[in-house]
DNA sequence: AAAATAATTGACAGTTTTAGTCAGGTATGA
DNA sequence: TCATACCTGACTAAAACTGTCAATTATTTT
């Protein structure tokens, strides 16, 4: 029941975008930096994260990546899923359900973790990108 | 963020053992029959959720394995406890909790993770055998 | 006591996923 | 045109997952 690093960077590095936004788009390798996440990886995630329409790109020198749109309306689990990290604790529920459990059509515990990926899905939907940026300003003032 | 086999198959075993429970020990053969699950696979889980103290074992010929307590007294989460399969989403929570997020104690994103975990916990927490063992009851009547 | 049953243990292996790296290519602005 | 920065795809080492196999030990029935 592990969350892949590749969740936790997306997230983390978009906190870090939204922290140092200014006027100016930010760099991957500024995040690079600051996160000390390799920069090719960011570079992966951040295909996926402006596909998914949560980041946009500005090219050329000066460039770098700027949010889609307001970080109030940038829900944690739409990160996930845009680095295509699946939120459901069980296969069957996917897209292309598979269910090995049993030759019926649906096990008898089913249920149970139906309602365990509705629980994580609405926790990770309750929250913004406005939020943690918020509570790690918070942080860094008690750090210092 | 996929829930191991392990634990789906240990909380399945445990409700077929329950359904199937009468005066006499339940074996493993027959609970590798009903949920086609490998015995060997199973036998593994057991001496897990023995040490664990979800079961007892019984031994000899008309052996097998009976509930250590109530149905309504066993917890979701202990079983995937019993089993090794950690509910927290990140490695930094573990018991040896190593974070390689930043280099400060704390990265920003620690809160949410956190958090998440705490939610997965409690809901497992707060459904027993008894009641997934009720809910395949009814399930299996309306499949009749 | 002997045989049958069933639990117990430890080692092992194939497959899949993860967590990245590397090498190059393409678009943009100065 | 040249530096910057994004974009793409192939590749890989390591770890985890999902089991299997072989052998042993304990208990009950005959
Ligand atoms: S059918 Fe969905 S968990 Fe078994
Ligand atoms: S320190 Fe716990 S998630 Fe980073």
């Amino acid at each position: 029941m592990r969350l892949s690093t590749k969740a936790q960077y997306a997230v983390r590095a978009m906190v870090s975008l939204n922290l140092n936004a200014g006027t100016a788009p930010v760099s991957l390798r500024a995040i690079s930096e600051w996160e000390d996440i390799s920069l090719t990886y960011l570079e992966q995630l951040f295909v996926k994260l402006r596909r998914g329409g949560i980041v946009d790109s500005v090219r050329g020198p000066g460039g770098g990546y700027v949010l889609a749109r307001d970080a109030a309306q940038i829900r944690v689990d739409e990160i996930i899923d845009s680095v295509e990290e699946s939120l459901v604790p069980v296969s069957c529920m996917e897209a292309n359900g598979e269910c090995a459990c049993s030759s019926d059509s649906r096990c008898v515990t089913h249920s149970v973790w139906q309602g365990l990926g509705a629980r994580i899905r609405m926790f990770l939907a309750s929250m913004t990108l406005a939020d943690l940026t918020a509570e790690a300003r918070q942080q860094i003032k008690i750090n210092k």
